[in-house]
DNA sequence: AGCGCCCCTCCCCGAATGGGGAATTGTCCC
DNA sequence: GGGACAATTCCCCATTCGGGGAGGGGCGCT
């Protein structure tokens, strides 16, 4: 129990972070309806997410992964780097496995879609403050869609990156102050880790994947 | 106040339109905070806010544009079609200024983005009501990025699709039945409209102006 | 030390790409 | 009828792209 007269079980508090305010609104709401969750901070990017984080340790979090400032991702790694117990359920549109997996490797405990039902959200947190983990069956079916070892290094984004935005292997290779035959052999490497074999279908295969983002 | 004595000003009926649950849950708890909104109807995709339109004529429709079974925009032509004088308020987050121009054409009386403040989107509800329109001057700015004189044609978004997946000029030619000098002809009619010189940033252009969509 | 992986350079070569110009058909609008 | 434009086919040609092979240096893990 708790303080005062309170008969219910054990309060646990709630921290969301999203950069929407209808979804914090409808989030919010929820929660509010069910007795033993308080929300105890609403941060609408992920440098405000930590801070509101350190501040009140809530029991869980809902991470958005797609924020200004900061990314939900970064917030998770800044968060569960000081407290490695801390429980963050990511819950965002599905973009592509990539979010996903970095969420995971982030710390997240779990990763919901928001297209799923209240219900199972609400569901979900319970699980996750029992210290469970959460995958629901239609994310894990896409995140067996691909072999994991399909993961671009560094300098291979960066080159599919400006391969998107138009740039020939040459002028990648001006770009990114190396020979031209070196882009390409990236690329080689690209095709053969995404499964294509030419530069557009890359672009859109790592788009569709969440790999590289527009912009 | 309510029915019976009521002394506020005419209450109107607003039905909203989401296949994500926490937006509609969120739009649902602000819009039940205003004393003169009430909510008669909540869609999952296109094809029920369509029905429901039908079975309540609301005074305002809060529509979503991506959804599944119809879209959004579909939704508003359909209505618009038998009730031309339907107020209709697109609310989506920007995925380009394709959609923003389709829905403004399909007869949206204006047109709100999810990052915007709750007081604002109760705003716009009540200015939609009063029968103007609502263009944020964050969509207005976006709309004017971009030329209106660059749509492509049908063909060319076919072939512009076919070509993000990955086709070389021969294989979509082989796909449309056409000669693959007819390809590169579109192609290069798309080029001059997207501003572009070469087929992938063609794609991820069209990508970030949401003419054409994965998968 | 050995292995794997990332990153870089250089070679050859056939196929695909993009740019130029020129033309016909049909449709829709004025 | 004229103008605008979508869609189609054809020509030539320089450049780019993608696939092949053959290396070397560095870093981390075992």
């Amino acid at each position: 129990m708790a303080q005062g007269t309170d008969t219910s079980a054990a309060r646990h508090r709630v921290l969301i972070a999203d950069d929407h305010p209808v979804v914090r609104a409808g989030l919010a709401a929820v929660i509010a309806q069910e007795p033993d969750l308080d929300i105890v901070g609403e941060a609408e990017n992920g440098e405000l997410a930590v801070a509101l984080f350190r501040q009140h340790q809530p029991d869980v979090v809902l991470m958005d992964l797609r924020m200004p400032q900061l990314g939900g991702v970064e917030a998770i790694e800044r968060i569960t780097m000081d407290f490695p117990d801390a429980r963050i359920l990511a819950l965002t549109t599905y973009e592509g496995d990539a979010d996903i997996r970095r969420a995971l490797r982030a710390g997240a405990r779990g990763y919901l879609l928001k297209d799923m039902l209240l219900s199972d959200v609400i569901t979900a947190i319970r699980t996750v403050l029992r210290g469970d983990r959460v995958i629901p069956a239609a994310v894990a079916t896409r995140l067996a869609e691909y072999p994991e070892r399909s993961d671009l290094t560094e300098r291979e984004l960066e080159i599919l990156h400006l391969v998107g935005r138009g740039l020939s292997n040459k002028e990648v290779a001006k770009a990114i102050g190396r020979m031209d035959e070196t882009v390409k052999i990236h690329l080689k490497n690209i095709f053969a880790k995404l499964g294509v074999d030419d530069r557009t279908e890359a672009v859109t295969v790592a788009l569709a994947r969440g790999l590289i983002h527009l912009e």
